[in-house]
DNA sequence: TTTATGCATGAAGATATGTTCATGTAATCA
DNA sequence: TGATTACATGAACATATCTTCATGCATAAA
């Protein structure tokens, strides 16, 4: 028999990829796995461990709400960013588990 | 207490980034998904089903390559490639397995 | 109601990426 | 040896991405 496809159809690929080039950057991988570790964070918090300028941070936030990978709740001065699904965070696993990494 | 941080080291962080970009693709993603299904596939037959340009599949599969995601071995005409490290292949269960995508 | 704090946004430039086209090379076949 | 098959490569162009800088906006504090 020869049935080989692609069992993904063109949606869900373009999603797919779309949303992990949201990921495929030091600076995002990095704030997925502080997310992992808190839950919410404040952009302030997490420019204080990550140590790069306001505005690219929030940047790269931005990026990565618009690709629905992070959400946000505002209270009062801070705004919190959280993961929209924390199984996302298996990707992280992915990269340890995985010795291409 | 108040230890939160970064756990993995800047060389990680690019490295899993940079392999991350080399999935990040319509069309890579899927010759991840034909390569978990069949082990190893010539050009011609990526080709085949994936409908595109020679070249143009040439320059994906050197990249994925390039970036460690695959190797080769030439047999004859034909030039196979083949994952790796097949546990990449856990990156598709992630995208299956988190709403996000 | 001015000032400070926390965060977002837009323009601009540098670099990276994706695609096509033309051409090159290696192995096999006639 | 010459033609054909299978694949790779490089230039060139369009588009996307990353980063910085300057500035804007919302909330709270003084």
């Amino acid at each position: 028999m020869n049935s080989l496809q692609i069992r993904l159809d063109q949606k869900k690929l373009e999603r797919a990829a779309y949303v992990l080039k949201s990921v495929a950057h030091p600076i995002r991988i990095s704030i997925i796995d502080l997310l992992e570790q808190r839950e919410r964070l404040t952009v302030s918090e997490l420019q204080q461990v990550l140590h790069i300028e306001q505005s690219l941070l929030s940047h790269h936030l931005t990026n990565m709400r618009d690709k629905g990978v992070l959400d946000t709740k505002r209270e009062g001065k801070n705004v919190f960013y959280f993961l929209t699904d924390a199984t996302i965070t298996n990707i992280l696993d992915c990269i340890n588990g995985c010795k291409t990494f």
